[in-house]
DNA sequence: CTCATTGTTCGACAGTCGCGGTACAGTGCG
DNA sequence: CGCACTGTACCGCGACTGTCGAACAATGAG
């Protein structure tokens, strides 16, 4: 593991909830929630334009939160949604972010 | 009603994400939920040091995100928390956010 | 009316955020 | 080895955020 990610205990609600609180963040997570491994590549081609700095910035601040693992694989970095720690720690509370993106999905 | 309050379909999980990931925020929506109308003197006098010009900029941001009301009454703002609103829109995002801030207090 | 109380508005300021460009490191492929 | 590819590191920039103090408006109490 290359990168340092914080444990489970230290996962902080303020942070989490900050770091969900971005739309290109949130939009990422919501990719990641798709299931599958992801590159970093792969996110950014399907949002569109964001350039590759800007996105190891919002990494960085997903990992940092504790919502998202990154490791390093050959010259790619796979990203995954740190469900089942988020799960344990904040029970239902993903849950509830994702489904309300969806909802605002329909509104818009 | 003095205050602009977002309509119920006009309020964004991202904003209310936002709004809620400021831990001088969140501990006031803590305090709303509790129960009870509160002025804002009230919770400043709860959450210990913090001017009130900084809590007037931390009530528009939540105003704004959609998250309270607030009602000017004699010379006192009354605030209360958007429960209704946000559980129709967003079930079950309000307790695990909650919940997960009691989660916070007991690992701290 | 006079005055204390409540909270807003305004201005200022340091710090962080979001963003992209460029350069670079690490990897795999031919 | 040489090269394309993936993503990071670092820099700088403009915008926004969080914070406060001072002045002000609105209201209720005496």
């Amino acid at each position: 593991m290359r990168y340092r990610h914080p444990d489970p205990a230290q996962i902080r609600i303020d942070g989490v909830l900050s770091a969900l609180g971005h739309p290109v963040r949130l939009a990422s997570v919501r990719i990641l929630d798709g299931g599958g491994v992801h590159n970093c590549g792969d996110i950014v081609k399907i949002l569109g334009a964001t350039s590759k700095s800007t996105m190891t910035h919002h990494w960085r601040v997903l990992r940092e939160a504790g919502v998202i693992f990154q490791e390093p694989s050959g010259r790619e970095n796979l990203l995954r949604l740190r469900r089942p720690d988020l799960d344990t720690r904040y029970p239902g509370l993903l849950d509830a972010v994702l489904a309300g993106a969806a909802t605002d999905d329909v509104t818009d």
